[in-house]
RNA sequence: GCCGGUGUAGCUCAGUUGGCCAGAGCAGCUGAUUUGUAAUCAGCGGGUCGGCGGUUCGAAUCCGUCCACCGGCUCCA
């Protein structure tokens, strides 16, 4: 017999061999029914591996998120299973489950392609094989053997994977005729899987590597339900609706023009009043804190990117130096505003006393983006940072990126984004080439990264590769529509430009001291900062950041005189309004209005005018009846500070 | 940059296997309508069918190439 603990701390007495799914069946038969696998000491199991020893074990369904894992890790077999099937001679790789659904890479042969148009087909099998109501059976298996396996059926992929494995650490999984290394888990049975989409093909890199060879990925879901596919499909329609680039558009807001270039977004008259109020918000919030504004050109010579390090690092792959025609100087438009503010730096004799110096600008820089990389205005080739820069003695180090925290933070609440997650973004210990700046200050930065995080109770995690090339950062994320995750807040730690540009201040010893440097942008950009904003409320911006917030929509033209004089008193009063004068009946100039997302609509006839009220009628609310103009006012100004709601 | 897909009027889209002057709705313009909570009616204008090249008696449709966009990969100062 051995002993069971459950997660509630219960312990039952089983028979050695007990599988997690006869564990589950003691319990409740249509628990059974539900479990897709099982943890074992906190490793997740088949439900039907036979547990030999005492363990702590836990149940998995759908709604945890291991659940899912296994549920979709099978899903990727039934689809290898279905490929093989139709298209002999597939090589197989990798196959994993991912955030939402599933993908495999496979290597197909020669002159073979598979697009989405083979998806019905595709799908329709592995449906067909899932009905067989067939188990994934585990079979340890030699690393010999395993090798054999492979070169048998010509497969180099998996024999690379092996080579990377131990013995005694390798199994295969087997469903009906389909053979696969994996380390699983599987699920109880193939049949759980009810409903099948493959949402998507692409090119894939094996092993992420670009300079090997290109596999096809192809993306899944699966669910053990039809109607969550439903669900699933709702979802997807409804992130069509979000999508910025879609809405942007709808709203006025931006637009790209082939002629101008790729990525060269061009705002609109109601964006930039958006991108302006944003401006307005930050700066003013920034001036609270000591922050002082500086501006500098979009370019400088070649010798300044030289000094930062940025042209050794990037100079190749970014746009070329343009050149002056007489003297052949060269110039570059600058990636990054930070060289320029250190030699603004450098124009005060400074002293301890004047630090922290704080300097701001919105900054536009332009950087060579791939091409295959644009995406809206989440990804372009030139973009405006709220940038600064803090110059500080190296024990106001922490305090000052303490202080950036609240306000990165200040700023994401107040717009909204609450599921945000803190990243901290450390050198890839891998390839420390792709670094400036000696190990003793990165280990100083990531240092204080860590220690600001943790003192101000931030969450965090992890990840290794992300740092920029002159430091370490901590990286605030916000999900996109299609829950693509976006850097958007940065705060970085630099002792690396300081020394580049031979900083100084003269501390209280009356000597030399060098400065330490934060970069940081609590947007990131206005370009990605506004698309991920747009796409979180849907393009239905709060009062205090809505291009157009009021629109007086007049019966007919009898009342335009009294729609007027409302435009006028909302005007007065700091608003931006205007009327909708058109010879159109009131429903459509309502549906317009609507479809504008303007936030206050103002319904105004002859019982108003005689009156002087005004009917309110709220974007995505309705009829809020009539009030006069102190009652709108009341209202318009309690919704002043609200923030962005979906 | 790589893989796959898409590109027809300002917008959303039709255009069968290549074949009459390339269509619709919305938007726009003109006129009529003076309107009560999500589309008033009529008339009119608008397109080198993404660009260039080719195949063909004939190309929006087939082929090549370039550009842009979409989804991924790689990259990301």
């Amino acid at each position: 017999m051995i002993n069971i603990t459950f997660p509630d701390g219960n312990v039952r007495q089983y028979d050695a061999g007990v599988t997690g799914m006869d564990i589950a069946k003691s319990l409740s038969n249509s628990l059974a029914k539900k479990v897709l696998s099982v943890s074992v000491n906190d490793e997740v199991w088949d439900s039907m591996r036979p547990i030999n020893e005492d363990a702590a074990i836990k149940l998995f369904t759908w709604n945890d998120e291991e659940g899912k894992n296994t549920f979709w890790h099978s899903s990727a077999h039934l689809l290898a299973e279905a490929l093989q099937n139709l298209y002999p001679g597939v090589k197989f790789t990798i196959g994993p489950a991912i955030e939402q659904g599933f993908y495999y890479d496979i290597d197909l042969p020669e002159g073979k392609s598979i697009s989405a148009g083979d998806f019905p087909k595709i799908e329709k099998k592995m449906l067909e094989l899932a009905k067989r109501k067939v188990t994934f059976d585990r079979q340890d298996i030699s690393k010999a053997d395993a090798l054999a396996h492979y070169q048998n059926v010509g497969n180099e992929y998996k024999q690379e994977l092996i080579d990377g494995l131990e013995d005694g650490d390798i199994t295969f999984y087997t469903q009906g005729d389909f053979v696969d290394l994996c380390k699983g888990p599987h699920l109880p049975h193939s049949a759980l899987v009810k409903s099948v989409k493959l949402t998507n093909v692409a090119g894939a890199y094996w092993r992420g590597d670009e300079t090997r060879p290109q596999l096809t990925r192809i993306y899944g879901i699966s669910f053990p339900k039809a109607a969550l596919l439903e669900e699933y499909n709702n979802f997807v329609k409804e992130a069509k609706e979000r999508d910025h680039r879609k809405l942007g558009q709808q709203l006025e807001l931006f637009a790209f023009s082939d002629r101008v270039g790729a990525g060269l977004p061009l705002w609109l008259p109601k964006g930039t009043k958006l991108r302006n109020i944003l401006q307005d918000f930050l700066m003013e919030e920034q001036r609270k804190q000591g922050y002082q504004m500086v501006m500098t050109p979009h370019l400088g010579k070649k010798e300044l990117y030289e000094t930062s390090g940025h042209y050794a690092k990037y100079g190749k792959d970014s746009f070329q130096p343009i050149n002056t025609p007489k003297e052949g100087e060269e110039y570059l438009l600058k990636p990054m505003n930070c060289p320029h503010h250190c030699e603004i730096y450098k124009c005060f004799p400074l002293s301890y006393r004047d630090l922290p110096l704080r300097l701001a600008e919105f900054g536009t820089v332009y950087r060579y983006e791939q091409s295959g990389e644009l995406n809206g205005l989440l990804r372009v080739r030139g973009f405006t940072q709220d940038d600064a820069h803090l110059f500080c003695m190296p024990d106001q180090l922490k305090d000052e990126f303490k202080a950036v925290i609240d306000l990165v933070i200040l700023v994401f609440t107040k717009l909204g984004f609450t599921d945000f997650k803190a990243q901290i973004s450390l050198r890839d210990p891998d390839n420390p080439g792709k670094y400036i700046g000696s190990d003793e200050n990165w280990e100083k930065a990531e240092r204080a990264i860590m220690e600001a995080s943790e003192e101000k109770g931030l969450p965090t995690f992890i990840e290794y590769g992300e740092a920029a090339f002159y430091g370490p950062k901590l990286d605030f994320m916000v999900k996109d529509a299609l829950g693509r995750s976006w850097q958007l807040g940065t705060i970085q730690v630099d002792y690396s430009l300081p020394e580049r540009f031979k900083l100084e201040y003269i501390g209280a010893d009356n000597q030399k001291h060098r400065p330490v440097m934060i970069h940081r942008a609590p947007f990131g950009s206005f370009e990605r900062f506004v698309a991920v904003l747009i796409e979180n409320c849907k393009g239905n911006f709060p009062l205090w950041l809505a291009p157009e917030q009021v629109k007086v929509l007049p019966i007919s033209d009898k009342f335009m005189d009294y729609a007027n004089s409302v435009k006028t008193q909302l005007e007065t009063a700091g608003y931006r309004v205007s009327v909708d004068g058109r010879a159109e009946k009131i429903g459509r100039k309502i549906r317009d209005a609507s479809m504008q997302k303007i936030p206050f609509q103002l319904i105004v006839g002859e019982k108003e005018a005689e009156s002087q009220q005004v009917s309110i009628r709220r974007h995505g609310e309705g009829d809020r009846g009539s009030v006069p103009m102190s009652g709108l006012l009341e209202q318009l100004e309690a919704e002043m500070d609200g923030v962005v709601t979906a």
